[in-house]
RNA sequence: GCGCCCGUAGCUCAACCGGAUAGAGCAACGGCCUUCUAAGCCGUAGGUUGUGAGUUCGAGUCUCGCCGGGCGCGCCA
């Protein structure tokens, strides 16, 4: 296994190293694949780095170095190059081995104990649940799905959590629309608020409220608008004319809670869960799965948000003014100071998220990730500042920023307008391109960098379209073991020594990587490389593919080439399983 | 204005935490199907890594300035 040739190379120099400078015998041991092949199997630099503490020429270091490595049944050549690399080539028993360990190990080639089965929390989505998710959650989704399911297979115990902010303004905006919407539907019409939530999804809320309980909700116009502000023009865009629409929703709000009384909670909860439930089997079928679903009113009912703030108090982070309660997060690298309970006594989102992030420490994770949305980047001092106040460990908490996608048909940027109500839902998305693309699609890119999310691209049935090309390399070796007249068990035993043709042993090579990408990945929070992999492989085979027959008249040969070929097919389909997309056995 | 992120082939993006000659895929051009799936393969062309300095054996990668783009700067969430 090309994982223990790496450790195995390690382990010569630093033999080497304790000979030669025995002082410096603990520098780490830097080992890389060299991007050209002539340059062998694996390379160091370690001559380089020892240049300077040893004020020596690195070429002279190298050649003690090599002097001084210990005589390796593995090695079949080592070479000094360049400003001071030391070149490695593996003889071909080291190398057409990792086949024999992808079989041995199936399912679980590629797995690693890099996380030490620390406890790490991935947190993301976490939409507020008044709307279907757009195109921009399912980046999110997307991300932090394969970023989980990575982290797992690198050796974490991960818990994937969504923050369901079912507290707070925008849910009882939801609620009144959906209010509105059902007066409507009973003959009582009231001006719409545009600054309500405009999808048809309202609507369909307002009938089920109708079916369940008739008329129950329904009141008198004039109390419904009593004591509101009305509206102003629709085309006034001004400060006043804004303010005014968030008064006239906000009186819309009390006189509702005011006149359902008891029933307003029902018609709240009903938005609520209904809206849930959707995102719900929007991220199922998209295969993005949580084990919890942490309600923000929870925070509220066994009080920790008071005990929060209390703790925040009793070691001198808050202060009183102009009637509200601050949090002096400037003594911990914020901007400014943050608002936690306003003057109408009300608290802010800022400081249920403070308790929220207490919880996570209080539920004893190792490490926890929060994946936001980019435009929530200046929302990261406060958080890791309200986490200092509390004595919390900082290094604990990574925060993921994932950048917007823009959707791309025909060459045009798609509507992503979210007022009116127009944007482009996961669902519909989905429905478009199929999950397998989109999950693919959506993890192509760095999380931090935009994503062009190309519509015809991503839909067309063609070479362009790299979810395929893996996928086809797939089928073409399912293909090829259906015909094949022998049982897949035989190639355990086949003569890996004929795999010597240089596509073979090239191939064989990147199989080895695949531990190490999956290492780098996790390590850099980084799904993408796995596509990227995944897709330089398929490349490799398909090259291969073309360039020599499997299925030939020598039964060794013939056996020696599958098994080569169904070591790739386990490679893909580990790493696809990964990134959520499925890989058919034919096409 | 201040803060964070980003500028790499015509386009979309990589580049193993500072390494060797910066790599893929589209698009362009030229080849390969009477044999295992042409959703494929082979080849050609394409670059002063936005720009100017600095750090050192060595910079796309680190530091600073400038230019250009994105986002953020609520008693919203």
């Amino acid at each position: 296994m090309t994982f223990d040739s790496r450790e195995h190379l390690t382990g010569l120099l630093q033999a080497a190293l304790a000979s030669v400078a025995p002082e410096h015998a603990e520098t780490p041991i830097h080992l890389e694949r060299p991007k050209q092949a002539d340059h062998g199997d694996f390379a160091t630099n370690l001559p380089m780095q020892l240049a300077r503490a040893l004020k020596l020429a690195p070429r002279v270091i190298a050649e003690r170095i090599v002097r001084e490595l210990p005589v390796s049944a593995e090695v079949s050549e080592v070479s000094i190059a360049g400003a001071g690399f030391i070149n490695f080539k593996l003889n071909s028993g080291a190398k057409t081995r990792i086949v024999a360990s992808v079989m041995e190990q199936a399912d679980n080639f590629g797995r690693s104990t890099l996380g030490g089965n620390a406890k790490v929390l991935v947190e993301f989505v976490s939409a507020n649940p008044t709307g279907p998710l757009h195109v921009g959650h399912g980046r999110g989704a997307a991300y932090g799905a394969s970023l989980s399911d990575l982290l797992a297979y690198a050796g974490w115990d991960v818990t994937r959590e969504y923050y369901v902010n079912d507290a707070g303004r925008q849910m009882d905006i939801l609620a009144v629309s959906t209010w509105i919407r059902y007066l409507d539907q009973h003959g009582v019409a009231i001006d719409y608020p545009p600054n309500a939530y405009q999808g048809v999804y309202v609507r369909d809320m307002a009938r089920q409220l109708t079916n369940a309980h008739g008329d129950k909700y329904v009141r008198a116009k004039l109390a419904v608008l009593e004591g509101t502000p009305g509206l102003p023009a629709a085309d006034r865009a001004d400060d006043e004319a804004k303010a005014q629409r968030e008064q006239h929703l906000d009186a819309l709000i009390a006189n509702g809670k005011a006149l359902l009384a008891e029933d307003w909670p029902y018609v709240h909860q009903h938005a609520l869960s209904e809206q849930l439930a959707d995102g719900r089997d929007d991220l199922n079928g998209f295969g993005v799965h949580f084990q919890n679903w942490f309600s923000e009113n929870s925070l509220f009912d066994t009080g920790l948000v008071k005990r929060c703030l209390e703790k925040l108090d009793a070691a001198g982070h808050i202060y009183e003014q102009n009637g509200a309660r601050w949090f002096r997060s400037t003594d911990f690298g914020d901007e400014k100071d943050r608002v936690v309970q306003r003057e109408n006594g009300l608290y802010t989102y800022f400081a249920s998220d403070i308790a929220y992030h207490l919880n996570k420490y209080e539920r004893g994770f190792d490490r926890m990730i929060n994946i936001w949305g980019a435009d929530h980047h200046g929302y990261i001092p406060r958080v890791k500042g309200a986490v200092k106040a509390l004595a919390l460990d900082p290094e604990k908490l990574d925060i993921a920023l994932v950048q917007f996608a823009v959707l791309y048909r025909n060459g045009e940027k798609a509507s992503m307008s979210t007022r009116a109500g127009d944007y482009v839902t996961l669902r519909a998305l989905r429905a478009e391109v199929g999950d397998d693309a989109c999950r693919f699609f959506y993890v192509l890119r760095k999380a931090d960098q935009h994503l062009d999310f190309d519509l015809d691209l991503a839909k067309s049935q063609s070479a362009d379209n790299p979810v395929y090309y893996i996928q086809y390399a797939h089928a073409r070796i399912c293909s090829l073991m259906a015909q094949w007249n022998g049982s897949e068990a035989d190639l355990n035993d086949a003569n890996l020594s004929l795999l010597s043709n240089p596509r073979e042993v090239a191939l064989t090579a990147f199989l080895g990587r695949f531990p190490e990408v999956v290492e780098s990945a996790a390590r850099d929070l980084a799904p993408h490389q796995i596509a990227f992999y995944l897709r330089d492989l398929a490349a490799e085979f398909h090259g291969y593919y073309n360039a020599e027959r499997m299925l030939v008249d020598d039964a060794a040969l013939t056996g020696a080439r599958l098994a080569l070929s169904v070591a790739v097919r386990q490679v893909i389909r580990n790493g696809m399983r990964l990134l959520g997309v499925s890989c058919p056995e034919s096409m």
